[in-house]
This record gives structure tokens, C-alpha cells and sequence, in this order.
RNA sequence: CGGACCGGUCAGACAGUCGCUGGCGGCGUAGCCGCUAGAGGAAAGUCCGGGCUCCACAGGGCAGGGUGCCAGGUAACGCCUGGGGGCUACACUGGGAACGGUGUGGCUACGGCUAGUGCCACAGAGAAGAUACCGCCUGUUCCUUCCUCGUGUCGGAACCGGUAAGGGUGAAAAGGUGCGGUAAGAGCGCACCGCGCCGCUGGCAACAGCGGUGGCAGGGUAAACCCCACCCGGAGCAAGACCAAAUAGGGAUCCGUUGGCGUGGCCCGCGCUGGAUCCGGGUAGGUUGCUAGAGGUUUGUGGCGACGCAAACCCGAGAUGAAUGACUGUCCACGACAGAACCCGGCUUAUCGACCGGUCCACUUU
């Protein structure tokens, strides 16, 4: 099995009936104050990310950047166990001038906690 | 060397690992590999001005909006450059004073209240065709002091007037200073300053200078309505163009109505229903618009300058559920504000700092 952790267009989410697909048969979630994952089974070998940041959440174009960099980074990290996954994030909190370290141990935790959701089932 | 101001440049660096997007090349071509490029000075606010696209459009007017000293620059502007006026700070300086002159900065929303209308609190006697409260002064009458016994004189009251010097009110009270003048005063007269008008000179012009002339305009407010001059069609890349699945529906042609389905054991009958091909509209989705441009760099050249002209060279993001990143290590001045979304020119706002050039001031040394 090549160990590849790229991330291309096939590891995305494309269209707006995918989105909701995922939000409509969401089997698992998981979540914190500041971010809430959804995931579904999906068909495909590869996962597949959804990123929902809306300017209501985070004002700041360089804080949704930010947030969306880091969550695409802590997927393609987990890609290989997040197999077979349609997964969406979402903004709970108020975004402003967030500490980048910050977001990255979160949004980390969370795949984890994803993860181990997904083993129990 | 330090401080202030102005103008410009940069926006942590290096190495490694794992990734993303475009371009080019290669290959065993749904991909993979290699090379290469990959956020900003504000990408921001969306406050102006253009390009581009579609719609509308003979011409003119109204409404609405904008601009407002002059000249220039520009594709255009509410921007920029140069100039003028006004206000102001500091320094020097002229004058007895009012008030001026020079230099260096700063600010300036700077057409028109000698078209009209509106508003101007409070205070004050009076606030817009000015005004007499106190005061000052002449006169008349009365009271009063003095002795020289008067058409005198000291003090005072009332009244008729005069007055805009002084006091007082106010943001503002019919120019200011000085001299003369006067009963006291007053542009009443004169000189100077200020102001209006006329002329001449200089300047493309705003305007300035000089000379003459008038004793001298009648408050402020037009970021109040308004008047005058000039400018402005509307919507925006989710503009617009193209390709186009599935499903439903539309049109044309041909074929069928001897078919299919239902009822029924079957036939007749009855009820329901067409098939094929092509066309156009059009949704999801995709392609395009999409980055080579009012583009940069250098040199020359015209201009005080903004900027123009010419030549040579360069190509410096183009995503689209949306790339430009993450992690680790080392170093230092410990890294601010902040992320392209059709593209440019401005303005405004945010911003840790570093460097370069210029002007002014202060200081040290020789």
C-alpha cells in the first residue's frame, strides 16, 4: 500500500448535493467549542473533506485561511485511516486572531477523536 | 552622532521533510516524474475615477447626483503638480501707534448672502434702512456754597436738546491710530493704515504692483434652502459568451392506430396508452471571460514639477467547496497590519520594525 499523504482534488468535496449528502446521513460527530466534524460512510477508496467557513464565524479572511490550511493539513495526515470517510467541518465559535498552534492541537484532536469513534463502531 | 519633517525601498533569514495551484518538458498519458513560477503596500474599506461586458440611446429639456481660486498633468477623477489669495506658528525687522515687511513651516470645503427666502439662543438701552442705559456737553428752571452781589462762582436735581469719545452687554455695536477741531463729540478736517471704485503696468490666468479717486461700503450663516458655471444613461465578471447529462415538458417529420397495458378463461367489445428520428429552449455540471497590461526595468530626451516622448530588454499569481501551506532545526534586530477573486488610477484606514536620500535644528572635534 503506497503511504502517499497527498492531497488533490480527489480528497475533496466538489459539489453542493456531496455536501449534503454528508449533512443528511452524518453517522458520526464529533466536536468541540470551536469546530464540529461530520462523517459518513462513502464509496470511494479515498476520504473526502468538506471545509464550511463562513465569513459570519470568522470575519477575517486570514483567519478562515488559516483555519481551512491547518484542517487540510491535519486530514492529509490521517488520510490513510480516514479511508472510506466523507468528513465536514464546521465553525461553531467566534473566530478572531486565533493562535494558529491552537487551532492545529484542536482541529488534530478532533480527527483523533474521529478516529477512534469510527473504530469503536 | 542625536532629534523633527519629507520622499523612497524592504516586510525575518537559511536548511531539511511532507503537501497545494499554474506553466513548460518527458513518459509506459483518467496519471506519474522533472524543471520552474506562486499574495500586498495596503491584496482591506468600497469612498471616487476609468477600462471591459450586456442593456438602453435622433436631439433637447426636467428631475436627481456630483464638483467649485487659477493653470497644467492624465484614459479619467473628488487625484496629482505648479502658482495665487486667506488664516496661523516661530525667527528677524520697520513704526510713536494703528499696522506693516522678510524668511522658514503648518492649515485652507477658497464661486455667489451689492437674486430671493430662512436662521442667529442668552445677554444688552440698542442686532440690521441701527441704538442713548450709565456717562460727557450746551441751554432753561429750581435748590445750594462763596463774596467781588454779577449775564459771577461751587455742588446738585429735573427737563428740552446735542453726542458715539469713555463705561457696560455680546461672537459681532457702523473701520483703526495720531494730530487738529469742538460746548462735548463725530471722517467734521488732515496724515498714515485698512476698504471700495477707476486707470495703467506685469502675468495665459487666479492675482499682484503703482497711480488716481471716494470720507467710506454696512453683521454672520450657502458642510441652510437656493442661485451661477461645469460634469454625469443604467447595471455589473453571479457582467457576458459557449458546450451540455439525467428527468419532465415543447415542436417537426415518418411510422403505427392490425401495437402495448387493463378488464376477462378466450374472442368481440370497452377503457387507458403511442413508437422512431431530428430540432430548439434549458437545469446540474463544465469551458471561456482570466490575465501581456493606461505593465515593469534601464538609458536617452522635453518639462520647475506632476508627467510626456523614444529606444532596448523583461514576463513578475490566476485559484473556483476556492492553491500560495504545515512541521522540525539553527541564527538574529524575535517578526506588525494583514490573504488576490475581471483589471487598472487615486483617496482613506491598519501597521513590529529595518535601510537609503534630502531639508532644518542641536551638539562634539579639528
Amino acid at each position: 500500500m503506497p503511504t502517499t499523504q497527498a492531497f488533490t482534488r480527489q480528497h475533496r468535496l466538489l459539489t453542493g448535493p456531496q455536501y449534503q449528502t454528508v449533512f443528511d446521513h452524518s453517522k458520526w460527530k464529533v466536536g468541540n467549542a470551536a469546530f464540529l466534524l461530520l462523517a459518513c460512510p462513502n464509496q470511494q477508496a479515498l476520504p473526502r473533506l468538506g471545509l464550511v467557513i463562513g465569513r459570519k464565524r470568522a470575519k477575517r479572511a486570514v483567519d478562515r485561511g488559516c483555519v481551512k490550511r491547518r484542517a487540510r493539513e491535519q486530514f492529509r495526515l490521517r488520510q490513510q485511516q480516514l479511508a472510506g470517510l466523507d468528513i465536514i467541518l464546521l465553525v461553531r465559535g467566534r473566530i478572531d486572531h486565533p493562535d494558529p498552534a491552537e487551532v492545529t492541537d484542536q482541529l488534530g484532536k478532533l480527527f483523533d477523536k474521529l478516529l477512534a469513534k469510527c473504530g469503536q463502531a
